[in-house]
DNA sequence: TGTACATCAGTGAACGCGCGTTCACTGATGTAC
DNA sequence: TGTACATCAGTGAACGCGCGTTCACTGATGTAC
């Protein structure tokens, strides 16, 4: 059954944001291409009509959830300071949800075992989040301000990834509460 | 062949050796029960004489990666610093050999998914892990040494986690050594 | 201490299953006239 | 505008492969006498 142009176009869309949530959800090896295709409401044969492969899927998937979750994050409230950015991004809603959340604390020890495609897609996507979190720090220099970014980018995603490892529901929010208060401290 | 019993239980430790190392290096799901028996020195076939299942392989072999590597990094030198702590976990050599550093790093975003034994044994690692920098902290209170220690550890893991996904490595110099610098900070 | 036998650690073939990928086919779309 | 046909997005069966797991077997170990 051939489809209208749009209409393809629109099932590739829905393939890349069916992906980018079932590989946060469950992984880069832990969900198939013929579930990624069925719960974008396709059947799995056409899927090479679409991409060259999985891990294609998984870069191109990868560079959309990045761009979107950064914009949904940080750049989609503009004028908002270090403090609200951090508490946002700690939150037991977004522990609970990875689909829908930051790709580096859902994938983040998955991506060095990527392909060079996924890699690269990850490594602009902090570039530019990176550069987002810096121009939201006070600080002497632009040196000092970069520094404190990279440095509270890796503590808000250290602090994801243990909060959702952990069995221990207290322990849990203890993770997310004491980078909060630490992370959102701007000296 | 049978083989003696101290012989037997030397393989069982060999094949959890080789377990932990290569699941950090390849990801629980990257490798298979076959190489890591073969990396043993032992045929895939006896596996289930020591492990009722690749899942309790996990959470037996993470248990020992946990004590050991914190007992390397932390216990094992007793008078050191936060800041020798910080550098000495922070270093390009340990980015480049997953396969024996810090499980946390290694495996972290992958944790979430992984069975009950194997979530376990992550959480009380992870408690023993704090628990030890927060004796390394200075600070007022037990409750702020204790706070520090929690986002230090996830300072730690992230920035490692994330300069090993990066595939610039000037990139991903410039994360270890901006964690480095902001983390071994004591104020 | 020596012998006979039961035990059982380790072997390697085999199993069933799910995966990424391929392919012949279908039938609506889009185009040429 | 209407008709005829080529195109091609999507379907579903099939492929080969690797995986976790099982099992009949082997032969050295450990034990009973």
């Amino acid at each position: 059954m051939k489809v209208t142009r749009e209409q393809a176009a629109a099932n590739r869309e829905k393939v890349l944001q069916a992906a980018g949530r079932l590989f946060r959800k469950h992984g880069f090896e832990g969900i198939g291409l013929a579930d990624i295709m069925k719960a974008a409401g396709l059947t799995h044969g056409g899927f090479y009509g679409h991409f060259d492969s999985k891990h294609d899927l998984a870069a191109e998937a990868c560079e959309r959830a990045l761009d979107a979750s950064r914009k949904s994050w940080i750049e989609g409230s503009p004028g908002a300071d270090l403090e609200t950015a951090v508490r946002k991004y700690l939150t037991p809603r977004h522990r609970s949800d990875p689909g829908r959340g930051c790709l580096f604390a859902a994938l983040g020890s998955e991506v060095a075992r990527q392909p060079r495609n996924v890699r690269h897609a990850f490594t602009e996507g902090l570039r530019s989040t990176i550069h987002a979190i810096a121009e939201l720090l006070p600080g002497p220099s632009a040196a000092s301000r970069r520094e404190q970014a990279v440095a509270t980018m890796a503590g808000l995603v250290g602090a994801m990834i243990l909060s959702r490892a952990v069995d221990d529901a207290q322990f849990s929010d203890e993770i997310l509460e004491a980078a909060a208060a630490v992370f959102s401290r701007t000296n």
